[in-house]
RNA sequence: CGGGGCGUAGCGCAGCCUGGUAGCGCACCUGCCUUGGGCGCAGGGGGUCGGGCGUUCAAAUCGCCCCGCCCCGACCA
C-alpha cells in the first residue's frame, strides 16, 4: 500500500496521559485513539495487527479441534441469573433495559451462552467431547481503565469453552489449550511465563494464567530461576529463611514484660533486642461476620488471596479498633493467641516447630515471651504468608524472584459450576443422565499486542515481529523527487508484493529524516531504503529490531527480504 | 468508591497567584527552498479557555456546583 493514501496518524509528542510505554506508542505510531475511559478506536495499523493476531490464533485453534462461533455480546439477564452471575458480577456487568423494561447485559465472556447453546442441543455422549471458541469484543465496566490497552472496558478476547464427559477429558481438553497456547504466543514473537493461579473461590481445580513481564503489569509472579516453578503470588509457596535468631531452648511458660508504647513488630523487635523474626504477628480478621485469629511470623505478610480462601470467604475484613478491645480485651499491638478462647486461630506454617516466641498479651503494653504454639495455646496450620523475593523455591531450593506482570492469557478448569445449575445433561453410554464437565480459556488478543510492544520498543518506537507488524516490509525512496529512486522503489515495491511480502511503500513527499522517524515508530521489522547508492545499483536494507543494514542490489532487495523472513 | 493531579488550537505547554477580552513550540495551508534521521525562509488559517451559575464596569484568571481524563489505593470471571 502507499502511505501518501494511508491515515498514519504519528504524532511528534507523547499524549499527556500516555504513561506506559506500549500506550505511548500505539498513540505515537496512530494505532489507536481514545474515545472515553478504557475506550480505544484501533485505526488503520492497529487493526490490521490485530488481525494477524486473531488469524494466527484462530489457526492454532483451529489445528487443536475447536470450532469458531460468533456469539451475541447483547444478553438476557435470564441466562446470567441462572448461572448465579448476574447477582455475583455487580457492577462490571455492563446493565440495562431494554425498551420493555426487560434487564439486559453486555456479555463480560461467555460461559452462559455457550452453555446454553449446549444444553439445547447436547443430547448423547456421542457428541462430546466439545471445543467451542469465539474471538469477540467484551465487556467490563472496570473500576479503573488504565495503561491503555492494557485494562480497558471494551476489549477483543478469544474465548473457548469445553464440554467433557469426565474429569480425564477436561485434563486432556486443558493440556490441547496449554500446549496451544505456547504455540500461540511463540508466534506472536511474545516471551511468556505460563503460571499457576489461584483458582478462585468458586471451585475450578486448576488455573494456568499466561503472563508477560512487564513493568506495566497489575499481577507479581514469584519465579525460580533454578527450576523453573513460577506461580502467581496470590498462590504461590516458598521456603521462608530461616529465623534471624534461634529460639530459646527448654520448656519455658510465657512471662509477661511490659513493652511501654511498643506497638508494632518493629518496635518491640528494637525494644527486645530479638530479631522481627522472633515475634507471632497476630491479625484479627472478620470472616462471614465472626472473628478469626491469624498468626505470622514477625517478619511475613499475610496473602490475603490464601486466607480467603482459608477462612472460606475472599470479602473478609480486619476488624475494627472497637472489636478489636471487645474481643481482646486490648488493643492492636498488643494481641495475641494465649489465653484466647473465643475464636479460631490460624497459624502460618513457617510457625511450625518453633518455641518459645515473642507474642503480645492481650494487655495494653505488655507482651509475653517464652510463647510455644501447641504447648501454650492450639492452632490450625496453613499456608497463609505471602512469598517474597529471596525465599527458598518449594521444589529444588533455588531462590525465587518476584516479578511484575501483565496477564495476557487464563485457561480454567470450571468443573460443573455453569454445566449443573444450568441445566446441561447429556445421557452416558448407560443411558443414564449426566452432566458434562466444562473448562474455558481466554486470550486477551489486545493485551498481546500491548505485551509484545511492552517487551520490544526503543527510544524510537516500536519493534514488532513479522508475524504480527502491520506490515513486513517498508519501502523508502530517500529522496521520492528524484526519478530513478522513485521508479526503483516502485519496482522494488511491485517484486515485493508479487513474493506474498506485505508491503509498505513510503512515497510521501517528505524529507528522509522523517520517513525513517516514523518507519522506526510504527515498528516495520525490515525496510528498504533506496537511496544514493543507487547509483552503483544498491539499495539498503535495515533490520528494525537490530539496526543491522546491508547493502543489496536493487534487483535482489525483494527476495533477500523473503529470505530474512524465513520463506 | 477514597486520595491526588490535570482540563487553554490537532499534540505539547505558558498565561491564572496580582481580573482589562489569549500566546509559544510542533502540526496544518500557500509560496520559495531543501532531500540519508522529525530542514530552512516568508506569509496564513484555526480557540464555546471542559460546562453551568455567581461576584464584578469587566472573568481563562475569583467563588460555588457539575462533567471529563490521568495517577495511587480499593476492586478485578
Amino acid at each position: 500500500m502507499l502511505w501518501s493514501k494511508l491515515f498514519i496518524p504519528t504524532l511528534r509528542e507523547v499524549p499527556a496521559e500516555a504513561e506506559v510505554a506500549s500506550h505511548q506508542l500505539l498513540l505515537r505510531a496512530g494505532y489507536i485513539r481514545q474515545l472515553s475511559a478504557g475506550i480505544y478506536s484501533f485505526l488503520f495499523l492497529a487493526q490490521r495487527s490485530l488481525l494477524k493476531i486473531q488469524n494466527i490464533v484462530r489457526q492454532e485453534m483451529d489445528a487443536m479441534g475447536a470450532q469458531e462461533f460468533s456469539l451475541p455480546a447483547l444478553n438476557p439477564a435470564e441466562v446470567w441469573q441462572e448461572s448465579g452471575r448476574w447477582d455475583v458480577m455487580g457492577d462490571n456487568l455492563f446493565r440495562f433495559k431494554d425498551r420493555f423494561g426487560r434487564d439486559m447485559c453486555l456479555a463480560m465472556t461467555h460461559e452462559e451462552v455457550m452453555t446454553a447453546i449446549a444444553r439445547g442441543e447436547l443430547r448423547s455422549y456421542k457428541q462430546l467431547p466439545q471445543i467451542w471458541y469465539q474471538i469477540q469484543t467484551k465487556f467490563r465496566d472496570e473500576p479503573r481503565p488504565k495503561s491503555g490497552l492494557l485494562r480497558v472496558r471494551e476489549f477483543m478476547m478469544k474465548d473457548s469453552y469445553t464440554f467433557d464427559m469426565d474429569q480425564a477429558g477436561l485434563d486432556a481438553a486443558y493440556d490441547k489449550h496449554y500446549k496451544t497456547y505456547g504455540r500461540i504466543f511463540d508466534r506472536c514473537g511474545l516471551a511468556y511465563t505460563a503460571v499457576e493461579a489461584h483458582s478462585g473461590a468458586m471451585g475450578g481445580s486448576q488455573s494456568h494464567e499466561f503472563m508477560v513481564a512487564s513493568e506495566a503489569g497489575e499481577d507479581f509472579v514469584a519465579r525460580c530461576p533454578n527450576c523453573g516453578y513460577s506461580a502467581n503470588l496470590e498462590k504461590a509457596a516458598s521456603v521462608p529463611a530461616a529465623p534471624a535468631a534461634a529460639d530459646p531452648a527448654g520448656d519455658l511458660s510465657p512471662e509477661e514484660f511490659h513493652t511501654p508504647g511498643r506497638k508494632t513488630i518493629a518496635e518491640v523487635a528494637a525494644f527486645t533486642g530479638l530479631p522481627e523474626t522472633s515475634q507471632m504477628k497476630s491479625l484479627v480478621v472478620v470472616a462471614d461476620g465472626k472473628p478469626v485469629l491469624i498468626l505470622l511470623r514477625g517478619d511475613h505478610q499475610l496473602s490475603e488471596t490464601k486466607a480467603g480462601a482459608i477462612v472460606n470467604d475472599p470479602e473478609f475484613r480486619p476488624a475494627q479498633p472497637e472489636e478489636i478491645r471487645q474481643w481482646f480485651g486490648a488493643d492492636a499491638g498488643s494481641l495475641g493467641p494465649v489465653g484466647l478462647r473465643n475464636m479460631p486461630i490460624l497459624a502460618d506454617r513457617a510457625l511450625e516447630g518453633r518455641r518459645n516466641m515473642i507474642a503480645g498479651a492481650n494487655k495494653n503494653d505488655y507482651h509475653l515471651r517464652q510463647v510455644t504454639l501447641g504447648e501454650d495455646f492450639q492452632a490450625e496450620f496453613h499456608d497463609l504468608r505471602q512469598v517474597v523475593a529471596g525465599d527458598a523455591c518449594a521444589r529444588c531450593g533455588g531462590t525465587l524472584a518476584v516479578v511484575k506482570c501483565v496477564e495476557i492469557a487464563h485457561i480454567f478448569k470450571l468443573g460443573y459450576k455453569y454445566s449443573e445449575p444450568m441445566g446441561l445433561r447429556v445421557l452416558n453410554a448407560d443411558g443414564k443422565e449426566v452432566t458434562p464437565i466444562m473448562g474455558s480459556y481466554g486470550i486477551g488478543i489486545g493485551r498481546i499486542l500491548s505485551g509484545v510492544i511492552e517487551l520490544n520498543h526503543d527510544k524510537d518506537g516500536m519493534v514488532l515481529p513479522p508475524s504480527i507488524a502491520p506490515f513486513e516490509l517498508i519501502v523508502t525512496p530517500a529522496n521520492n523527487a528524484d526519478p530513478a529512486q522513485r521508479e526503483t522503489a516502485h519496482a522494488i515495491y511491485q517484486e515485493s508484493l508479487g513474493l506474498g511480502i506485505d508491503t509498505l511503500l513510503d512515497d510521501r513527499d517528505e524529507r528522509p529524516g522523517v520517513k525513517f522517524k516514523d518507519a522506526d515508530l510504527i515498528g516495520v521489522p525490515f525496510r528498504v531504503v533506496v537511496g544514493k547508492k543507487l547509483a552503483q545499483g544498491k539499495v539498503e536494507l535495515v533490520e528494525r529490531s537490530t539496526r543491522a543494514a546491508i547493502d543489496v542490489a536493487s534487483g535482489e532487495a525483494a527476495r533477500a527480504v523473503l529470505k530474512r523472513l524465513g520463506r
